[in-house]
Parts: C-alpha cells; structure tokens; sequence
DNA sequence: CATATTTATCGTAATATTGCAATAAACAAA
DNA sequence: TTTGTTTATTGCAATATTACGATAAATATG
C-alpha cells in the first residue's frame, strides 16, 4: 500500500524513522554535509555543488527544513541556508540513542 | 521517477542514505528494538510483538538481512533472529561519523 | 504418510518518492 | 518599467515502498 502504519507504534519509532528517512537519501545527505563543510552559509550553489536540477534541489531542501534541520533565511534575490544547531543536536540525541543500545549478551542462537 | 541518481554521490554517501534508509520505516525500528531488548532470539513472536502480517514481518526482516544488521538461524520450523554485531557496530561508525560533523562557526546568515 | 506449524515468496493494490520541465514569485538593476 | 536572477511551486512520468492474501517450502508430530 505504500502507507506505513504509524498508528501501531511508538512515537518515539515513529520519530526515529521520520529522521531517518530524511537521510535515506543521498542528495540530502550531501547536502547536510556541504553545509556542514562550508563555512559561509550556501544557496542555490548547492545546485552547481550536486548534479540535480534546481526544483530537485529545492525539494530536497523543503524537507530538511520541514523537520527543522536546517534553517534558510532570505537574502535578495538568494535564500541563505544552514543548519539549525539546536535541532541537529536533539535528533542526534534521539539518533544516537536507538544506536547506541547495548546488546543483551544472554542470547542463545546466533 | 522514483529512482535515486545514486551515481553522482560519493560512495560513503550512499552508504550512509542505504542504512538510513532501513531505517526509515518504524516496524523496522521496533524490530531492532525488540531483538535489542529480548535476551534470546526471537522468530516469528514478532509478528505478535509488532502488529503487521507475518508477510509484512518476513519482508522487512528480509531488508535488515540484506543489510547484515541481524542474522537469522534455522531452529526446525522456525528461525532465530538476532543483531549482528559486528555489522551493526561497523554501521553506527558510520552514522556517527555523519552525525557528530561539527559545525563551522563562521557562518554568516542563519 | 497425513497433518500441523512456521517462515518465505508471489502477486497485486494502494500510496510514496524522485526528478525535472514549465512556470510563478520575489526582488534587484538598468 | 523592463529585464535578469534566484528560488519555490505545479504538474506530471517513472519507479519504489508498504501491506497482505494466497500459497509454497520445510520440518515437525501423530
């Protein structure tokens, strides 16, 4: 069907799979580190930087931003993007947690 | 079009968006969870655990598979899950390689 | 052997994602 | 105002994902 069915599990689940899918990609993956690496905030250079086409881009970037992960302000013409710190650190917080588990040694087959 | 153009990205980031992308689906992450919390393997009791079809189960254990995040053992009908180790360890390297990046201070905008 | 149990696979319907051309919207500069 | 520049949105087409019924495959058990 296409449709998860978020309904039957936890939120926190939930929350860890909406972050997730958000890097299940590798254009938004890129894109999150060249802001990470640039020191100056970026615009539409990320079109120039990655080989997508702008609308491609800019659905991308829609995205990040829609879970707060990145933030783009106005300037001119351009838009300046770059991440939203406080936010990146909580889902790395969230992230790290669900990686982080400790594996019960007990375990009989495997 | 549905299709990543995988090819243009780095190899690293792909392999990052392909763990994510596993994990992008919360039964997928109640599974993990699960196998991470019961001290003996689990087979089909997830399919009570988790409220999806015991197909549905069987697909996105096929996923975490392929990946090599769990491993299954044949124990007369059933199958034994569990986390591999040693993978699951290599993986969360790599996620945390991209998620702890630190963040250039210089930034201009935002 | 016949039957039950457990898991995997197939087929399919519903929905989501990806990518881009075309175009709109917003602003700057001449 | 007209023209250019930059980004967002719309509207598709192609492909992927999710879910599950039906069924197969494998192994127990009677």
């Amino acid at each position: 069907m296409g449709l998860a069915k978020s309904e039957i599990f936890t939120r926190k689940q939930n929350e860890i799979a909406l972050f997730a899918k958000v890097f299940g990609h590798p254009a938004r993956v890129a894109i999150l580190e060249h802001l990470f690496k640039i020191d100056t905030c970026i615009c539409g250079d990320l079109v120039n930087e990655i080989g997508l086409a702008q609308p491609t881009i800019s659905q991308h970037l829609k995205e990040l931003k829609h879970l707060g992960l990145i933030k783009g302000t106005i300037d001119g013409t351009s838009v300046c993007y770059c991440i939203d710190k406080d936010n990146w650190l909580a889902m790395k917080n969230v992230m790290n947690a669900f990686l982080n588990q400790d594996i019960t040694e007990k375990g009989s087959c495997c």
